[in-house]
DNA sequence: CCGGATCCGTAACGATACTG
DNA sequence: CAGTATCGTTACGGATCCGG
């Protein structure tokens, strides 16, 4: 049987045919922290039915945006990862993501299950990877209950949910300011005069974290050259 | 009855809770070429149930994404317009329209119905307003078998389907070369000169348009400072 | 325990008819 | 023109079951 399809002449509707139905994006967002198990993604997105869930990552598949990869012994067990158009696909998501904290934060219910590595997927997306030359930091972030860790070098910038047992620095906030400053209302040296965030580690990471980041998030996203 | 939401704490989700239904997106489109009427959507959005374009429209207007405007005699109908949030919103969509036109263009069928003012929307967002400074054009799109019309000027960048009797210059050419140039695979330049883009009119609209227009799209979007 | 497949009730959607 | 009403079909949610 035949996916639903717009069948019109315009790449937005292309776009959504693929990526439009229920779970799809949420999918994708769980996999920009690296690839993750069958279970580990039912664990993630609470609701989604176990048929759905198997269906969706078929497709996925099928549309070359997530890959199946078997892990050898003794692991022996199968995760999904992106590929590089469903990496594209995750960094295209980043102005809607930003809409999100600008305009939908109201949507917040207390009780709604929060995980680091969810903003922080779309957060290392801001960092300027022209400004990395050289270093090679990984940055462990405690926001609210949960962490997750990012690693910036010159040739790639990733994010794991953790744990891990090497890190050179701690960033440590709250949910919230992190969605205000996604928001562009609070700027990231504001936040941390005033304590909303603190950071803790070595020195230079720090200081290298606030050179590649920055410092008020713009409300609009622009195309730009290479 | 509560509309079905993902009730996590992630702004991705917060977004896709408004806008992740079916038709929805493709409705905040319809509205980038200016105020329509309900029977203009329906229209253009073919295969919607006209209920659900009914349930659609309120649930936008709700979360202050469109709003309705009613015109006064003689027109004495009623129109749909995107607000701020929805402009903001409608401007957040532009990479995930070039991620389809990169990747999904294979999706395209003989006969899916196509609209000038779908790409055109978006291709207005791609031109430097910082260059605009002191002009006012109109250009005339013809896309393959329809038309819509663009108006940059110092203030606003407009999309209008038209027909409009007053514009400055006519750009021609067919819809899979607007494809191919908003993929990166063509410059601009390039599909003029081997005349896959042909130009008439006004020779300073003309030379302006190729001045706040990036002659090859780039792969990526960057979040860049005002 | 992991990675699903099967089944069934409910909610969302599509098509068409109808109305002020 | 701008919707509402109705009804058949598809998609989704939740639970259970099953082979490795």
């Amino acid at each position: 049987m035949a996916r639903r399809a717009y069948n019109q002449f315009c790449s937005l509707a292309w776009s959504l045919d693929v990526v439009g139905e229920r779970w799809t994006l949420l999918l994708v967002r769980e996999l920009m922290s690296g690839p993750k198990r069958y279970t580990d993604l039912a664990g993630a997105l609470d609701g989604i039915g176990s048929s759905l869930l198997a269906a969706r990552l078929r497709q996925l598949e099928d549309d070359d945006i997530i890959a199946q990869r078997h892990l050898p012994p003794p692991a022996a067990t199968t995760v999904y990862e992106l590929t590089t158009v469903g990496t594209e696909l995750a960094e295209a998501l980043l102005p809607l993501v930003l809409w999100g904290a600008r305009h939908r934060a109201d949507a917040q219910n207390p009780g709604d299950p929060y995980r680091a590595e969810w903003a922080l997927g779309f957060i290392a997306q801001l960092i300027d990877r022209d400004a990395l030359a050289e270093t090679d930091y990984t940055y462990r972030f405690r926001l609210g209950e949960t962490e997750a860790y990012l690693r910036a070098s010159s040739r790639e910038v990733t994010v794991r949910p953790g744990p891990l047992d090497r890190f050179d620095a701690t960033v440590a906030t709250d949910p919230g300011t992190v969605i205000d400053i996604s928001a562009g209302r609070l700027a990231l040296s504001e936040a941390i005069t005033t304590g909303r965030v603190t950071v803790d580690g070595d020195p230079d990471a720090l200081t290298k974290l606030f050179q590649v980041f920055p410092d008020r998030i713009p409300d609009r996203v622009r195309i730009t050259a290479e």
